[in-house]
Order: structure tokens, then sequence, then C-alpha cells
DNA sequence: CACCACCTGAGACTCAATCTCATCTGGTAT
DNA sequence: ATACCAGATGAGATTGAGTCTCAGGTGGTG
């Protein structure tokens, strides 16, 4: 699905919810869709400052949870910082390595795991909207950098 | 594992590691292991404030970031609060289904996803410190409440 | 085209988390 | 024992992400 197509579909939905459209939430909602990774609130409050586009702070804070709401965004924790977010772009959940030595993020998708995910829900009877799993540790060049230093170190 | 056991363990890696052995980090250590399920940063620093432990919330803060690099503390985040941290006790890592509604936390182990994890991390020359996955939706009782309330509003 | 429930923005506010810096101390070397 | 100092501490100031307030604005329906 490219970009336009994207952006069509959220606003249909939010157009069939109990939403109003406002420019505010256009601004917000095209902005999302042309940011390629993830990111935080205040980075769209600042994006959005530096263009024409206006939402403020609070319009923005507003918008976020509604839009988690209806499955567009969807909350990544890098657990290091304050939260962060990313645009749900289906199919193809996928995953996260994190390193905590650089950040890089690597992601990765991996049927085995979404698929006992949903066995476990039927087990507790529980009903899944989103799931989020963040592996933590070091990328591959990190662990060459790491042990050398601790080696240098003893 | 016991209490007396797991405590003894900590201190050990404490010791053995760089930093030193103060008061404070052992009375805060203490604390942590009687602490039955997950704490925030403030409760640690309202539970010392409440005994005559000493602990200043400088030193809370300063410390938890050692124990979880140290891998005797994991970051759990429950998404809506600020941090949340829970003592790491193997065997048997748990993951999370995080309820939306009420909040309610209901763990669960699943050896097949730690395969896969396990299984992810090498195809990607990835050194794994720790994993979290937070499935979030509603709890048995929230879908039953959440579907009254939805059909009595429409 | 009038109406009003919903939306917005500026800025005050909250409070978890971090920083500062003067003082203290664990643990090693002497 | 004891002097020494890198590392640790605490009280309080500071930061900053996120929330709240409230007066005024507006989308969209009847």
């Amino acid at each position: 699905m490219n970009r336009e197509e994207l952006e069509a579909e959220v606003m249909d939905l939010l157009q069939h919810s109990e939403l109003r459209m406002t420019p505010q939430r256009r601004a917000i909602v095209r902005r999302i869709l042309t940011i390629p990774g993830h990111f935080s609130a205040d980075d769209l409050v600042t994006a959005l400052d530096q263009t024409q586009e206006e939402a403020s702070r609070a319009t923005v804070y507003r918008l976020i949870p509604v839009l988690i709401e209806l499955g567009i965004l969807r909350e990544v924790e890098h657990g290091y910082d304050h939260s962060h977010y990313e645009v749900v772009r289906d199919p193809g959940h996928h995953e996260h390595l994190i390193c905590q030595r650089c950040g890089e993020v690597i992601e990765f998708v991996c049927p085995a795991i979404e698929e006992a995910i949903v066995e476990v829900c039927q087990e507790h009877n529980f009903r899944q909207y989103q799931h989020g799993l963040e592996v933590t540790g070091l990328c591959e060049q990190c662990q060459q950098e790491a042990d050398d230093q601790h080696l240098s170190a003893s």
C-alpha cells in the first residue's frame, strides 16, 4: 500500500468514527504518514512547527491516543527515553531487536511468535488488541566493540 | 531459590562488579527483593522513606540502571504510566498480558516464544540480554463490560 | 444558516527523573 | 592502623514530557 492509499484509508477511518475532521487533524495524519520510522510525540510537534502546518502541542498529544485506539498507530517502547510511536502497516507486524549500546533498532517478523501469542490469549480468554516484543542486547558491531573495551580494561 | 539465597547472590554480584558496597545499596537491594510484584522507582523511594532504611531518591534512581545492567532487574512497561521494574527470577521468564481497561497484568510463560527469539537472534547475530513481550487488550471481565457498554450506547 | 457539541491553542501546571555540588566514605595502598 | 581519593551520597534545584484549563473557534447536522 502506498502513502496516498494509506492516507485515504486513514482519513476515511477518521471520518467514519465519531470524530470531526479538522485542518489540524488532517495535518497531523499527513505528517505522521510521511515519517519513515519511529517518532516521539515531540518530534511531531516540532515537525509541524517547522512547516506552515498548524497544530499545537495539546492537539497532537490529544490525537495520538485516538489514533492508537483506531489502530493507526502503535506504541513502541525503547525503554530508555519517552514514548515512541510507529504507523501500523499491515500486513506484517514486526518485532524489535534494540541495541543497548548504539540504540539501533532491527525489525523482524516471526509468524511462530504471532501464533504462540494467539494461543496464549485463547487459553486466558484474553482479547488481543496489540502486542510488542522487544529484545534488548547488543548488535553485531557493538558486541565487537564492547568485547574489545572489556579486554583492554582488564 | 528463596529470598535469602537470592539476596546473597545479588550482593555477591554487586561486590564483584566495580561498585562499592554501601549501606544505601544494601538497603535498596534488600527492599527490592521483598517487593512481590512490579514496582516503580517512586514506590521504592516511598518504601524506604517509611522504614528507617536510608536511601535518597537520587541514590535509588542511580542504582536502578545499574541493577538492570547486572541483570538483576528488568524494565516492565505498562505503557500508561511511568516505568516499572521487576526482579529477574530465573528460571521461567514470563511475558505479560495487560488489560487496557482495568490495568490487570496476567503473567505467562511460553517456551515456544523463547525458542523463536533465540533463533531470530542467531539469524541477526544479535546478543540477547533481555526480552519483554507485552500483549495489550481486554481481560475476560472487561470484554464483558466493554461489550455491554457498547450495546447500551447504540 | 443557526446552533452547539466538539475542537483548538497558549500557557500554566504536574511530577517523574535528572542534575548539582558540597560532603562523606568504602576499600586499597602504605 | 590510617591516610587517601575515586566513587558515593543527599537536599534541593532543575528539566521536560505530558496534561489540564478555559476562553474562543468551527465542523457538520437539522
